[in-house]
Order: structure tokens, then C-alpha cells, then sequence
DNA sequence: TGCCATGTTAAACT
DNA sequence: GAGTTTAACATGGC
């Protein structure tokens, strides 16, 4: 579920709740329910794999995590491992298995927005910047990190690393600028083809990279590792993949 | 059955 | 303290 792209499909699955009232509410997160309990759903917003559930005096943050689910206007789903159920007059919106966290004060500061690969405010120079001040980090690393590319994960990772042919070992500042560029518009170009294939039930039919044996350009076969700080697992070919020096 | 995974955080280390 | 590594959490699929 839970990378940026699948953030943004529930964001448009409860969307018709923003404006509504909550009628009730349900579950085991740890918070203080009273907080929220018969307000009105002020917002909902996202930046990268975060849901904000806005209410006059606080947000709710949630993150899917690993294993995070959620279903909509379905209560027939058992309610084990429900953190948040809320209730409205017409429908509502469960979270299971994710964490659930109060946030006060001004979203807005608390959050770079033009960070967020999804995001209309997305802003590839100031993520060119950032990669600049990084320039020993791998790029693997680089891209899983949210502060730089908010809502990408491993799956974008791979994918991105293979589309522009770099090999996840490269540190950024040994990859050539055009090159650079490229990989800065990938990563938001292909979280909008995650979000076209996830909504079309097909995202797992497109992978290129995540979870292959053999490349498919080449027909050599693929290596899997865990480089970088992350030790996430990366998709690579090292024929068609360069590694920059 | 055991292992692994689209993620993050906090504790435990050096 | 800093930076780094490990453990923890939780669910479903193979």
C-alpha cells in the first residue's frame, strides 16, 4: 500500500468526507479521541506517505507503515487491529495496522510541501539543491529520503534507478548534471505512472526493476543487494545500469 | 512453517 | 553528544 502514490489514491477515496461532520468515532490509537469527537472534518492532505486528517484544533496524522490498510463505508471488516474508525452521517473511514498520531499547530510549518513528489508545489531545484549538500550519499539513499523526495519508497526506487539507467551505488555527486536532472524528473514522473497503474489494479504487471530476476532490455540477470544506509533491498542490472565514479 | 516485505522510530551501540 | 546499528512493531503472501 503506503508509498506516495497510493497516499494520494485514499486521500480521493475519503475525500467526500472533508467538510463533515464526525458522528462517532472508534478503535485503539493512542490519543485522546475527545480532541476530535463531533467536529467537523476540516481538510484532509497529504505530503508524501503521511494522510493529515484536519480538525479546527489539532490534525491527525496518519502513516500506513508497512502493513497499514483502510477501508471505506465497509464495516463488515472484522475490527481487529482498528486504530481509527470515524464515523460520519453518511459513510466512513477505518485505518487498521498504522500509526495514528496527534499533531498541533500549523501543518504547514511542520513540513517541507515542495518536497512532496506528488505534490502540485513539487519543486525539483530545491530537490537538486538538497541532493547537492549531500553529495557523499548513495543514490539509493538519496531517494528513499523523505525530507528530499517525500512519498517516494523502495518500489519507486528501484524503479526510478532502472528507468534512468544508474546503478544504486552511485554516490550523487558523481552523477553527471543532465543526468541528475533526469533522474529528479523520473522520480516524480513515475509515481504518476504508479498512480495510473495502482488505479488500474495493474502496478505490479509494470515493474521493470522491483522484484525482477531478468532485465528486460538485456535479458542478463538481475542483481539484488542492500547497499547504502537504508539497507533496503535494491533491483538492479549491471549491464544496463552505470555506475558513476 | 518460516521468511520476507511498498516503513519508521526509538533504543542500544560505538 | 554524534553517528551508526539493531530491535521493535504489525499483517499477509508465498
Amino acid at each position: 500500500m503506503p508509498e506516495g502514490p497510493s497516499i494520494v489514491i485514499l486521500k480521493q477515496a475519503i475525500l467526500p468526507f472533508e467538510g463533515k461532520l464526525l458522528i462517532g468515532t472508534r478503535g485503539n490509537a493512542d490519543i485522546d479521541f475527545s480532541a476530535f469527537e463531533k467536529e467537523k472534518l476540516v481538510a484532509i492532505r497529504t505530503w508524501g506517505k503521511q494522510l493529515f486528517l484536519c480538525f479546527k484544533k489539532m490534525n491527525i496524522r496518519i502513516h500506513l507503515l508497512m502493513f497499514g490498510t483502510y477501508s471505506v463505508n465497509d464495516q463488515t471488516r472484522p475490527d481487529k487491529s482498528l486504530r481509527l474508525g470515524l464515523i460520519f452521517k453518511k459513510g466512513s473511514a477505518y485505518f487498521y495496522t498504522c500509526s495514528v498520531t496527534i499533531l498541533e499547530g500549523e501543518l504547514n510549518t511542520l513540513y517541507d510541501w515542495k518536497a512532496d513528489v506528488m505534490s502540485d508545489l513539487w519543486d525539483p531545484a530545491r530537490a537538486r539543491r538538497k541532493l547537492k549538500a549531500r553529495p557523499e550519499t548513495m543514490v539509493c539513499d538519496a531517494l528513499m529520503d523523505q525530507q528530499i523526495f517525500s512519498g517516494v519508497g523502495n518500489i519507486i526506487k528501484n524503479e526510478v534507478l532502472y528507468r534512468v539507467r544508474v546503478h544504486p551505488e552511485t554516490l550523487v555527486a558523481a552523477i553527471p548534471p543532465r543526468k541528475l536532472t533526469e533522474l529528479i524528473t523520473e522520480a516524480r514522473n513515475y509515481s504518476f505512472d504508479f498512480l495510473t497503474w495502482k488505479k488500474a489494479s495493474v502496478f505490479s504487471k509494470h515493474w521493470l526493476a522491483y522484484n525482477q530476476k531478468v532485465c528486460k532490455r538485456c535479458n542478463l540477470p538481475f542483481f539484488r543487494a542492500a547497499p547504502g544506509k537504508a539497507k533496503r533491498n535494491s533491483f538492479y542490472c549491471t549491464n544496463c545500469q552505470i555506475f558513476y565514479f
